[in-house]
DNA sequence: ATTTCAATTTAGAATAAGTATAAATCTATT
DNA sequence: AATAGATTTATACTTATTCTAAATTGAAAT
């Protein structure tokens, strides 16, 4: 049930999502694949990228852009952005459990999950700022 | 400075905001000031509600679908999406600060805010599945 | 080894949401 | 009435993504 087919374009996919060190988009995937040498569809990456969303070998993320992001961290984080340059770092501090209870009383849903986005300006433009 | 020009198609755009409901996103807009008898360039509707929101009378809101929402509510709350049938409820309950200023610390940021979109199941939905 | 068939890739067309542009129309002021 | 700035309109364009149909690949069966 659980068959995976890592082809030779999948596989170049999934490496680069997952030695990237942001949240790279499609159109960054795509990029990075041509200085690798690989030069394949933009349908390819796209489907890819959803093939391996499928298969939860990575996630795909809405942070309020009009790209969507992907990242190779599946466990349970989220997500925060810096206003000012744009970079994307991980949120690992989980919302309480208590706000999620009380947004299902509030709410009469079974809650399943959150997505959050925070914003914010990173340490970097924060001291650039201060001059 | 905070001079508010409200033209008749804003005005009209701001009354079907204002008077919805649910979450409505342009394409809604529109559809509802046909049925009002109106007929606004697709352009100036998508300017009003640009205009708008730079006013502050509205808010534009990405809940992670194609299309941007929009909310009447300036006020400060977040939005719990229905995953089977996709409505759009308030969330009131408050971020609570501790969270804030954990995060604040855990990525060296300086936190202005957050949007949270909760998932689940609403009322409704649960019923009609327990069958 | 050759055939076969499903899965995949490819190039390019199509779609969806939203923005930009330039001409026409409004509106307030002289 | 003349002028000028703001706004609206129709339409072209952009960006991100999906769809389509033909070509290619690769594993399994002969
Ligand atoms: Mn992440
Ligand atoms: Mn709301
Ligand atoms: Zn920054
Ligand atoms: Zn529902």
């Amino acid at each position: 049930m659980k068959t995976i087919n890592l082809t030779t374009q999948r596989q170049a996919v999934y490496d680069i999502v997952r030695t990237a060190e942001d949240h790279p988009t499609a159109a960054d995937v795509m990029n990075r694949l041509v200085e690798r040498g690989h030069s394949f569809a933009y349908g390819t990456v796209y489907n890819s990228l959803r093939y391996l969303t499928d298969k939860d070998l990575i996630r795909e993320l809405k942070l309020g852009e009009t790209a969507s992001r992907y990242d190779a961290r599946t466990d349970d984080h989220q997500h925060i952005v810096c206003e000012v340059c744009g970079r994307v770092d991980e949120v690992m501090t989980a919302i309480p459990e208590s706000w999620m209870t009380q947004v299902a009383e509030e709410t009469g849903y079974e809650v399943a999950g959150a997505h959050i986005v925070v914003e914010g300006v990173c340490a970097e433009c924060k001291s650039k700022r201060k001059k």
